[in-house]
DNA sequence: CCTACCGATCGGTAGG
DNA sequence: CCTACCGATCGGTAGG
């Protein structure tokens, strides 16, 4: 005679998971960077954190769950990066300077998710697709408000903030194709210059004149 | 006994490609843009043009050629446009402005174009993927060389051409995610406006004050 | 965590 | 331009 018998809320293995969890998180992560996720195969996680395709089911649910949790787990880091960034300071002008900050700093040291959080959505599935496209909404939304309160304020000089706030997050987004350590700018260094070129479009005077 | 016969110049099908390729092609743009290239199969861009997948194969010669032969008729296109907008006028100032509106212009009216040319570059492969980038890295130079023109004339003033460039491009590519037409702005409104951040970026005095 | 396997998909070819 | 089909791939399941 068979019982059923529902998952128990102590079942640690689907409440905690473990060390092996976060790896293939990790893994799946550079794969579907560096290949799409279409392209990448559930075999190539698997040996990238040394098991078999099959036995990643024992850690995940499935290769779709795995993308919407990256993706989601990206931009919930992102927009507590902004919202860290804009409660740190009072005037609007240097909070425009540190969310464009946060914004390049994200896009420049995390370049896998912004590939994938860029090029993937698509690849989604509902409900995960709604749930990544609410989040983005609100973080361009953050955006806007910071520079249309700025021009209420008399600090900033716009046209339409919506078009300068898609151009700022364009530009600190575009990071994301070129940056590499090492290269002609530390991250600090590209955070501040492209923190200039944001006060820049909304016509504010900025630190080195 | 069979005789080797290679394809002759004379050959119609092969020099003078059909409505029904252009066709095929703007079917697999299409999808491409809208479905991904992995998940379109030569089997929708038949059913988008009215065939069976495997009749395409009279026309073109496969998926992947397909696809190089959208990316590269994109770029030279845009290339094209760019040329033209620079040897339209001498002064560096509105080269630039025009420049800026033709990349603009570009993105938003040939969004799918633009959405297979940016998320699809690593699905291609060898010769295609090198052809595109090398056209990128030209039309890239195009821009940065045009603002370190402007700043040895004195007409620019920047920290580094080559993140100005970048931003500039980025936020022009950022179009074709969300323009659509019957929005709060007409291409060519959007072309100008554009044309004015891009002044800013650069420290030059805009048209409109 | 494994092997064996299912069911489905797909690019491209054969042969009209 | 079609149907039939090949060979390969893949996500996920069964059953240890």
């Amino acid at each position: 005679m068979k019982v059923e018998r529902p998952h128990q809320p102590g079942d640690a293995s689907a409440e905690l998971p473990d060390d092996r969890v976060a790896a293939i998180r990790v893994a799946a992560l550079r794969l579907f960077a560096t290949q799409g996720y279409r392209a990448t195969t559930m075999a190539d996680i698997g040996a990238a954190v040394g098991i078999r395709g099959p036995s990643l089911y024992k850690h995940v649910s499935g290769k779709q769950v795995l993308l919407a949790e990256i993706m989601v787990g990206t931009m919930d880091a992102l927009i507590a990066a902004h919202t860290e960034a804009v409660d740190s300071v009072d005037d609007t002008r240097e909070q425009l300077r540190r969310a464009v900050e946060a914004h390049v700093r994200y896009h420049a040291r995390r370049r896998f998710e912004a590939f994938v959080g860029n090029r993937e959505i698509g690849s989604l599935e509902q409900p995960g697709r709604d749930r990544i496209l609410r989040r983005r909404s609100a973080y361009e939304r953050g955006f806007r408000e910071l520079i249309e309160r700025g021009v209420d304020e008399g600090v900033f000089t716009v046209r339409s903030a919506r078009l300068v706030s898609y151009s700022i997050l364009d530009m600190g987004m575009g990071v994301a194709n070129w940056f590499h350590d090492g290269g002609e700018f530390s991250v600090d260094q590209l955070a501040y210059q492209y923190g200039d070129l944001a006060l820049r479009l909304v016509a504010a005077a900025t630190a080195g004149g």
